[in-house]
DNA sequence: CGCAAATTTAACCTGTTGGTTGAAAGTTTG
DNA sequence: CAAACTTTCAACCAACAGGTTAAATTTGCG
């Protein structure tokens, strides 16, 4: 499991959180996470590394394409640790109740 | 407001997860907030401007000395981001339920 | 086979991070 | 006032991050 520090630090770059993003849709090869960048593809390449070792994404090869799909579960523990702050909570109530009502429709209330 | 960039960033460091932590009991001055840890008093000074640029704490001057105080609203937005992922959440559904028992009792479920 | 496609590797550059030490600045107190 | 305390600033350093380009690698196909 990927320590909190890795995978906070894949959080912290646009190009990557953009990247999850485009796999929360489906997953892509290689070149089409790179296509809409305007950046290298090695650079996608590093990116798509980083993301591998914190957990959020995994990589699979088939023929010459490497697919990558999203992996939810590694953004968990950084939840967790948020949710460790109490006070932080309060202030985010709205925010789990929509949550709530969308994802446990006649169960919340 | 500090960008998710600046605030994910300010998370990836293992120190300022830990002074953040040491915030939630109470606010504190900079020499305690440094106590507990192997390095200078600089470098902790160097983190608390880290942690006020992301939005995290605030700081105010009384006398000598200054004060440190968690703002954990700047939680928020990085909070958000992560629920966006729709898959991410069907994994943490019991910690959700979990924080909902206790910040809510009686109202859920 | 031989070429084209998909991706990574290697070498490199620049800017940033996280730490150091020592001096400076502002504040309290004897 | 002078000494002590709290915190930051400045200069420096090693390591890392994010990007580049060019070459290498692996695979599919006519």
């Amino acid at each position: 499991m990927a320590s909190l520090d890795i995978v906070f630090a894949a959080l912290s770059d646009p190009t990557r959180r953009a990247i999850l993003q485009m796999l929360l849709e489906d997953d892509m090869a290689v070149t089409d996470v790179a296509e809409p960048f305007a950046m290298s593809l090695a650079a996608i390449s590093k990116h798509l590394t980083v993301l591998t070792n914190a957990g959020l994404i995994s990589q699979e090869k088939r023929g010459r394409v490497k697919w990558c799909k999203l992996e939810p579960d590694a953004l968990r523990d950084a939840s967790i640790w948020m949710q460790s702050f109490g006070q932080f909570e309060a202030v985010n109530l709205d925010a789990f109740e929509a949550f709530l009502e969308r994802e446990l429709p006649g169960n919340a209330e």
